[in-house]
DNA sequence: CAGCCCATAATTTGATCATATTCTAACCTT
DNA sequence: AAGGTTAGAATATGATCAAATTATGGGCTG
């Protein structure tokens, strides 16, 4: 199945085009099937994406706006490059949101929530044990994403939304690197503290869960700037 | 003078149109020249502004992506109402990041600087002497953004003007309430811990001055909610 | 007989596309 | 190697189609 170029539905739209056109492009670069550095044309976008131009240019602009896509001055546009520096402000502002959106959702998970969540983590194991890069990038997102939702907080939610775009395709390229095998995470601690509804200990255990994936991407970025 | 309906730059477009309606677009949200609640039609804005639907378009997609304006599920867009709830939120949020951006610029601002801000913030106060309330929210956000961008982090500081996109209506209204008279802030307090370059005073003040204003606004929305 | 409700028409607004124009960059010639 | 030229990609416009809100009128009920 050649799922790369499929077109976007033109008749069961009820979603407009340019939003299911966001949400494929979100998607790619979130997952990491765009590379950091990768250019990205509005035309090579509107063929391989079967959509007009319109719909594509606004898709790209949010993007844009998201940090998803950086706006190379002269009229193109590319995936970021993160630089060192630029993963420790993330570091920070990761930090700060999501252990906050983890306290806010100790206080009000229930168990229901609490057994979706651990189903998550579960697939994300059987990912890692497989080597499933893509699997491993899709439900760590979503483990993550799943208490954000919970916290009942939409706008630090939206924002650590974004944060992700940004953080995404390298975590990608340290997959790359280092293989699934070394990524160990703090998800566990991060289960226990919300099933205890324990606000203080699902955050301590979020930032390092945070602490740990920076880290590994940090290293893998100086060891880039080495190699250059 | 009719500003209001003022044509864009056809030719002396150095920069592109879409970028100049969002910048027009950006400043009258920030600085309160929209109400909350409001309508924004596309073609409403192609006539005022004298631009095409295609610029017009991008820019309010960038101003949604930015939580500037929000869309309304069935095509509407309209700038945001705030509740007590978000306020709450982005009192968390913009206290993490700008007390952060403080703690940064006051390790690396010289005494150039603190003249530049010391100036901004006369003129603030003369604004506020005045009961100049569109010359109150201008230099109040000039004061900030300058502290951010000379934080020399330019992820948060993007961060942060997202979030001063989410606030700036508000505060509007909130003049309009109750005035300039009764606004202190602790910009005082921030000038002479950024001068001492002493970083934990710095977030401090910031914090102080940040909570200030939100409480304001939620006073403000209390009110409100109590009047309907 | 008057007022209200629902269905239908008309107008406004949004979404998309095809096309013209402008700018950038690569290539070719000298 | 430098300058001009050409090709291609992005920007911007206006037209066209679709959807939604508002307005209008007829029928029904009290």
């Amino acid at each position: 199945m050649k799922d790369a170029g499929d077109k976007v539905q033109p008749d069961t739209s009820q979603t407009p085009v340019h939003e299911q056109v966001y949400q494929r492009l979100r998607a790619q670069i979130l997952f990491g099937e765009m590379t950091p550095g990768q250019a990205v044309t509005i035309q090579g976008l509107t063929g391989t994406l079967g959509a007009g131009m319109t719909p594509v240019r606004e898709a790209i602009r949010r993007l844009i706006s998201d940090g998803a896509l950086t706006f190379q001055g002269n009229r193109r546009v590319s995936v970021p490059l993160l630089t060192a520096e630029d993963a420790g402000q993330l570091y920070f502002a990761r930090k700060s949101i999501e252990s906050e959106l983890s306290r806010r959702a100790a206080h009000s998970i229930n168990p229901q929530q609490i057994a979706e969540l651990s189903r998550i983590d579960a697939a994300l194991d059987a990912a890692i044990a497989a080597g499933d890069v893509a699997g491993y990038l899709s439900w760590n997102y979503q483990f993550h994403n799943l208490i954000y939702v919970e916290a009942n907080a939409p706008i630090l939610a939206e924002l650590a939304d974004r944060l992700w775009l940004r953080f995404g395709p390298s975590l990608r390229v340290v997959c790359g690197r280092m293989g699934t095998q070394n990524l160990p995470d703090w998800h566990k601690e991060i289960l226990t503290a919300l099933s205890a509804n324990d606000p203080t200990a699902a955050a301590q255990a979020m930032e390092r869960d945070i602490e740990q994936g920076i880290e590994q991407v940090i290293a893998v970025l100086r060891e880039q700037n080495d190699s250059t």
